[in-house]
DNA sequence: CCGATAGATTTAGTCCACTAGATGATCCTC
DNA sequence: GAGGATCATCTAGTGGACTAAATCTATCGG
């Protein structure tokens, strides 16, 4: 069973970058994290080490600056932490958290019918 | 717009116990988490402190015992880590979690079954 | 070559969850 | 009332996420 991908707030905002730019420098991850709240550069520095280290990310060098790019799939830290939740919280059942999400949080009508269609394409394999 | 209820791992372990005890004792707790995984005693009572600090739960004296219940509502807990995921992972969309889950958790006939009546019954309304 | 600049690394500190031993208070039994 | 059991409190340490200043290093323009 693949390492668990465990990580932090800031951690997944990064790799959420590198996942939509697939390679990028530290600055180009600073900035794109600026956009949302204020993160110091050298934070940023200090998460990517700290990712390296648990191997979710590497670097390639070019010129004199650090290329990173993701080792980890998106998929498999949405994996991971959808079951956390999953399990933690609703025991494991897939229907009692899609109730949860139809009873509590706000749907669209859109959203509804978008649902519905992704249970019949579901069903009908 | 309530406390954002920001619960540790073992945490909501204790929660969850004393929710559905509605009240309990620190070694009724302490029992219950190791019917899962061992830890100890005064490691319980150290996280009861911390809850009680943070207002997730309170005690009643009862002779020479403190008996403990919840001051939060597992609703709101609930609803805080689930948005939580909702926001951070799926962009606040209902729907691409709900798509996600059918894509790749193994949901069995019945919960599909389940799934579908929850859905009309929601449309109905 | 020199300074400015941009990047990488080191170091340090805060905060919080979790862990658990040691100590102290209270009660129950004999 | 002495000894043992039970419970609460105190103290302390680990580890991880996050923060950011300070420092080191390499490159480029002149």
């Amino acid at each position: 069973m693949s390492t668990a991908v465990r990580l932090g707030r800031v951690q997944l905002r990064i790799m959420q970058v590198l996942w939509a730019l697939r390679r990028a420098t530290a600055r180009e991850i600073t900035e794109a994290l600026n956009a949302d709240e204020p993160i110091a550069h050298s934070t940023v520095q200090t998460l990517l080490r700290g990712l390296e280290a648990k191997r979710a990310i590497d670097h390639a060098v070019e010129g004199r600056t650090f290329v990173f790019f993701p080792l980890v799939r998106e998929g498999q830290v949405v994996r991971s932490v959808t079951r956390e939740l999953l399990d933690r919280v609703f025991g494991g059942s897939v229907s009692e958290l899609v109730a949860y999400l139809l009873k509590h949080e706000n749907v669209s009508t859109e959203e509804l019918r978008e649902i519905r269609r992704i249970i019949n394409e579901r069903s009908r394999k």
